[in-house]
RNA sequence: GGCGGUGUAGCUCAGUCGGUCAGAGCAUGCGGCUCAUAUCCGCAGUGUCCGGGGUUCAAAUCCCUGCACCGCCA
């Protein structure tokens, strides 16, 4: 742990299905977690982030069967997808659980027989209509014309004895929860919507499958004939990834200051399933369950008939991977939906990274080239305006820990945007390439730069999270020593961090002004 | 069908307790600067706050109602 900590901080993403091909969607809730857990990191918080990916159930079973090999095989072949695709989106997550690693299976069949010992499973029988492709069982009056009412697609009939989690008997128990607790799940439309739901009667839930039908599973400990069900398995990833039951502290740190983010469609699992199944186990539910809205692209929803999946990596091919990250939190705020559009990616990067911030950061190192060689100036006496400038970064400060407390990533950007402004307005209220015309204003040439290169450095430090190469760049030209993840945001943020005399670098364009005919060509 | 939500500038949206709340950004137009990636800065707009009714000294805000759209459940 850092010697400062402030305390722990867990942060998750789902554990992504390991046949899916990796989308925008994905790279989004693992982009926002990264963004948080570097946030909280600077704030001096020993911040664990976890994310992994899901490999059970009956579509990776089959997907491996076509090709012929063992589905372990088939699953370490895919999750490079996810693994690669982190590392090329600079993801600091500290962990990468899958489901198929014996330190999670062990989890998972030990809480299944925890649960079964003390009666909270049970086995009965079970009659409905199940829907292969969805792995999904339905009621009769589910169906629509006889059909998954998911995918409209034929359904078979099957009775069989299965095992039952007594879910039920925590409705009432969760109900209170949710309604003592209004931050555990966000946005509150979210928590309105659950306690709806929740207004019905629960039902237990259905944890184990017969291995007649599916054989790529975890096996129920107390009956070798069944497999756990899917989200029975992969839900527990979230506490058998930091070491569930094996004693250690880091562990009973964590868990209590758990963060989920989720997309909106995975709500109900992760806010009733999820908590029922914690408590029955003897754990608290996790801090937050936030669900975020989904993408469309152009304006029309993602889907691999309309051909318009966005691919990641070839997102960062066309724009570079800070930009998309930027994009991403910009653009919408997170838990409303949003939509991707070239246009609209162009245009963010045009204009509030290549102008503003790119070409400020341009603009006063040329300056303190020109006029000082590229040795960082000493500020003297300050005036009203540069007071002023100085006041934006501390209001800029107090506001952003709340912003990002509240996953608010792009009013977060927004605000920070607000030193980009005013550094912009500042160096041309005090026209540093006049001042440069007469000897005699040289201090007041030196405080100006010094004043605008400063701004830029604490610019650098709050933008860190959510462009992490960006600000590295920016902190090294600058003439920064050590490394920006070390620096702490109590500290470190305060005005005059600066060295004058360091050495600043000739300024390389952060973000090439991009040609908006070109992209709509070129993709 | 039940529950919940949304409707504000050309676009995307913010508007907390009813009282400088008619706002921001972008887009558009005009002007200024020349350090900078043709970038930056300033100024200027345009509004049936979805329609109708009500409460109030006062409503974008609270209540009723109609319409449209969205979400969850069925």
């Amino acid at each position: 742990m850092h010697p400062k900590s402030k305390g722990a901080f867990y942060i998750t993403t789902p554990i992504y299905y390991v046949n899916d091909v990796p989308h925008i969607g994905h790279a989004y809730t693992t982009i926002a977690a990264d963004i948080l857990t570097r946030f909280k990191r600077l704030e001096g918080y020993q911040a664990f982030f976890l994310t992994g990916t899901d490999e059970h159930g009956q579509k990776v079973e089959k997907a491996a069967q076509e090709r012929g090999i063992d589905p372990k095989a088939h699953c370490d072949e895919m999750v490079k997808r996810f693994e690669s695709l982190w590392q090329r989106f600079n993801i600091s997550n500290n962990d990468f659980i899958r489901t198929t690693e014996v330190r999670h299976k062990k989890v998972v069949q030990k809480i299944l027989q925890d649960l079964y010992d003390r009666g909270e499973i049970y086995q009965d029988s079970y009659e409905g209509w199940y829907c292969v492709p969805c792995e999904r069982f339905w009621t009769e009056k589910d169906l629509i014309e006889g059909k998954c009412p998911d995918c409209l697609r034929e359904v078979v009939e099957i009775s069989e004895k299965n095992y039952f989690f007594r879910m039920s008997k925590y409705q009432s128990w969760l109900i209170e929860h949710i309604e003592k607790n209004d931050r555990f799940i966000l946005p509150s439309s979210r928590r309105n919507e659950i306690l709806g739901f929740l207004q019905r009667p629960l039902e237990d839930l259905c944890i184990s499958r017969p291995k007649k039908r599916l054989r790529w599973g975890i096996e129920i400990p107390f009956d070798t004939d069944y497999v756990t069900y899917v989200w029975f398995d992969a839900l527990i990833n979230y506490v058998s990834g930091i070491g569930y039951g094996s004693g250690e502290n880091s562990f009973s740190n964590l868990w209590p200051q758990a963060i989920h983010l989720i997309g909106k469609d995975i709500l109900t699992t992760h806010t009733v399933y999820w908590p029922t199944m914690l408590n029955g186990i003897g754990l608290t539910p996790p801090k937050m369950v936030f669900a975020h809205g989904w993408w469309t692209v152009e304006g029309k929803k993602m889907s691999k008939s309309l051909q318009n999946v966005v691919e990641p990596n070839r997102l960062i091919d066309t724009y570079g991977v800070d930009a998309v990250r930027y994009f991403l939190m910009r653009e919408v705020s997170f838990g409303m939906d949003g939509d991707f559009s070239h246009s609209a990616m162009v245009h963010r990067i045009n204009s509030d990274l290549a102008n503003d911030l790119g070409n400020l950061f341009s603009r006063a190192l040329s300056m303190v080239i020109r006029y000082f060689d590229g040795n960082i100036p000493t500020p003297s006496s300050l005036k009203e305006i540069d007071q002023r400038l100085q006041e934006v970064s501390v209001k800029v400060l107090t506001q952003l820990p709340q912003q990002m407390n509240d996953l608010s990533f792009n009013k977060a950007l927004t605000t920070l945007w607000e030193i980009v402004s005013a550094s912009n307005k500042y160096v041309d209220e005090t026209a540093p390439w006049s001042l440069a015309k007469e000897e005699k204003d040289q201090p007041r040439l030196s405080t100006v730069l010094y004043q605008t290169l400063e701004s830029l450095r604490i610019i650098a430090l709050l933008l860190a999270p959510f462009m992490p190469s960006t600000a590295e760049k920016m902190w090294s030209q600058l003439g920064m020593e050590g490394s920006l993840w070390e620096q702490n945001l109590e500290e470190n943020v305060k005005w005059g961090g600066l060295k004058p005399g360091r050495r600043v670098a000739k300024p390389t364009p952060l973000f090439p002004r991009i040609d908006p005919t070109k992209i709509e060509k070129g993709i």
